[in-house]
DNA sequence: GATGAAAAATCCACTTT
DNA sequence: AAAGTGGATTTTTCATC
């Protein structure tokens, strides 16, 4: 796999910002015409760099009103338990994120929900139907300072 | 401010998965024409439900092969030094997210950078510089299960 | 990387239901 | 009030230089 440009990291740093810029307004910018920056994009999208494009929703006006963050140790973890567990995660469409840790704890979940009820009811109804869980601590969200989607490349 | 119907809600979940569905695309797959549903994704977005629209890229392709989430509590916690501590924080490109939390920890940042040595080095040259730090933890990513941009909406 | 042209999508005014 | 029609404009896409 070939390396990437400075071209194409410009091109990256827009699309990562805002993907609806066309080909031409980056070309501007870029002080270049449309095509090769076409080019370059159908490339970055073919290679990979780019995985894929999606809108960002307001949360707040979709009802959900709380986001918590979960902090998961598991009882036992030969390699079937941990498989188990990550399958079972997946199947939850309230976790938004799940990331196996490094330390003393497990997993890390990132969980949307509409109202502190719903959280309870979450982890009473579906949470805690996962068996392996040994300790479970939830963090609620005061306020987002940051939560971007980019890289600083 | 009017409520969203089925049809915008269905419209969103196509959207917050592939933006790069046309509205002629989602008019079909909604047996509706592009007119209406390019209307209704004016409205969403005027009305704020789509905040914006990116391109997700592809971190460990540009050399972030290092992710942490990272628990921070203060020492002091009056009102200027949250402020101070939020806008230090937003300045450092390095995190991607931050949130201030409910609880015995104040903030979890998350963190990426291309090594764990350059971890260190973030953490000793620019971390340690936001002096209202009392407590830092540091836990690594080894598997990402899930890291969706998507709400169950 | 640029040019130019065909195909497709966006965008908008207007009509219909 | 919301969906359809049609058409001008812009963008995407691709062949050629």
């Amino acid at each position: 796999m070939e390396m990437i440009d400075e071209i194409d990291l410009k091109i990256l740093r827009i699309l990562q910002v805002d993907a609806k810029r066309t080909a031409k307004e980056i070309a501007e910018s870029l002080h270049m015409t449309a095509s090769p920056v076409y080019e370059r994009i159908k490339r970055l999208e073919k290679r990979g760099f780019i995985k894929k494009y999606v809108a960002l929703l307001n949360k707040k006006q979709l009802g959900k009103h709380v986001s918590a963050i979960c902090m998961v140790s598991l009882r036992y973890h030969n390699e079937g338990f941990i498989d188990t567990f990550e399958k079972q995660i997946k199947e939850l469409k309230e976790v938004q994120e799940c990331y196996h840790m490094a330390g003393k704890v497990d997993f890390f979940l990132k969980i949307h929900l509409k109202s502190l009820e719903g959280y309870h009811e979450f982890v009473r109804t579906k949470l805690s139907k996962i068996d392996n869980i040994g300790v479970l601590e939830s963090y609620f969200v005061l306020k987002e300072i940051s939560h971007g989607t980019e890289f600083d490349i």
